[in-house]
DNA sequence: ATTATACAGTTGTATATACAAGCTGTCAAT
DNA sequence: ATTGACAGCTTGTATATACAACTGTATAAT
């Protein structure tokens, strides 16, 4: 078994978590089992107990293994439930970042009306901005996005989205720094004729459907929508359980 | 601007975290704000600096707060591409524990043939257990499962699938510590007929489609497999951002 | 036999200390 | 004006130490 190198660029406390997380990964170290209690950890390693702690609560944080005061720190089964799924993988669908346009399709003053209101906690006939904008690769169109932004004066969040004609904008772009925090969701749909229609797909195609709800600093809504993304643009893949990077990415 | 009460329950580093976070949630501190220093904290709250280390560095893990050596720690902005989506929604539409049955459809041996071949790496004609189960709540079906499970005497986890009839068996279940890790992957699809026909659902449904592919400990695959789960049943959703939780779980 | 008590071993919290590494501005030498 | 050295700040790594909280076992008292 491998110890801690102190002579190596890798931290002390790096060292011992890709040390513990392959002992796992490897099968050596299994689910219940018992890792090494601190102190023996220490003189095994000829490290001091706090380097110890330090690596084992990032696999505490990891949710590799759990620690149980008086007993020990036990290597956790495989929870089919840890597993998370990150928008990233939508990143990845757009990572070309040059061969991304976007094309507004729409960018109108509306009154609210209907569920409008109540998701943005607004009045009635509240004016809005109501946009329509499609997202091109290559020249074709792989995401629908319709959004409602409220149009205040004294949030210049609406000029600024007006601008936005990159997906970077989009996401990370300017009007970021006027949110707070964000609500999505994510459903599965069936695209409806004038989806299918912008998308240049089949009617009655399957799609996600990410709905999108932005607050501001205030906790006030400033923006609702919603991107519609056929299936055979975008899949969510993860990995959960003990995985070995260096093993071949397996 | 609150301090830590080193009389209280909560751990010191907990209560800074704490304070922290709620500066960051009010908007106190925003987004590009360059946090106090470490050993300004340390004086403002009086407690060490290894205790401000701890609580500044779980905020890091949380990806609320970002370090830079030499210059200070600054407020992350929302990164929408953090947002992540768990599997713990499948299990709130699954909760009512005693509502939940297994149907089982089939089970039968079949030889391997085309893309289970290969997926699974074995042989062609190979054995495999193919099982189709529904899941019913309430006596009315939300999911429909199908699966391959290799065949080997030396691993008895087919014995202990056939067993499952609980849902939690499904998951964290017997066959369970038999596996090391697994490869989850998400789609958008619409209902074939057989599937709408058992979902007794409208054909063309949407519905999500959520493939496994499990591994043992030897990294060979054991099981291969779909849950279909029309649209209605399940939706994912996830804040992203500063949220608190106190302030009435907006 | 049952119940306390004590003890050894475990993880959890907290402090004080030292030095390394990185950034930025100031000031002096060129 | 440019360059270089340095001081002063920041976070990063690592150690040694002390005590608290919890668990299980062994032992002693009842």
């Amino acid at each position: 078994m491998r110890k801690v190198d102190p002579d190596s660029y890798e931290p002390s406390y790096a060292q011992v978590v890709r040390i513990l997380q392959e002992q796992i990964a490897v099968g050596r170290l299994r689910p219940g089992d018992r890792l090494p209690s601190e102190s023996q950890l220490c003189a095994y390693h000829g490290v001091s107990r706090m380097t110890i702690r330090r690596a084992i609560s990032i696999l505490v944080e990891q949710g590799a293994v759990i620690a149980k005061q008086g007993q020990g720190t036990f290597v956790k089964p495989m929870q089919f439930w840890a597993a998370t799924f990150g928008l990233g993988q939508l990143q990845n669908l757009l990572s070309d970042e040059s061969g991304i346009r976007i094309k507004i399709l729409e960018a109108s003053i509306k009154p609210a009306e209907g569920r409008v209101t109540h998701k943005m906690a607004i009045r009635r006939r509240q004016r809005l901005l109501f946009m329509r904008r499609l997202i091109l690769s290559q020249d074709k169109p792989i995401m629908y996005h319709r959004e409602y932004l409220v149009y205040d004066p004294s949030r210049p969040i609406v000029e600024s989205e007006l601008e936005v004609t990159s997906l970077r904008g989009l996401f990370e772009g300017t009007g970021n720094s006027f949110i707070k925090r964000s609500v999505l969701s994510i459903e599965a749909t069936v695209l409806k004729d004038e989806e299918a229609q912008l998308l240049q797909a089949p009617a009655a195609t399957a799609a996600f459907n990410l709905e999108h709800l932005f607050y501001d600093f205030e906790d006030r809504p400033v923006s609702w929508g919603w991107f519609i993304c056929p299936a055979a643009n975008l899949r969510f893949t993860t990995i959960v359980g003990a995985h070995n990077k260096e093993l071949g990415k397996i």
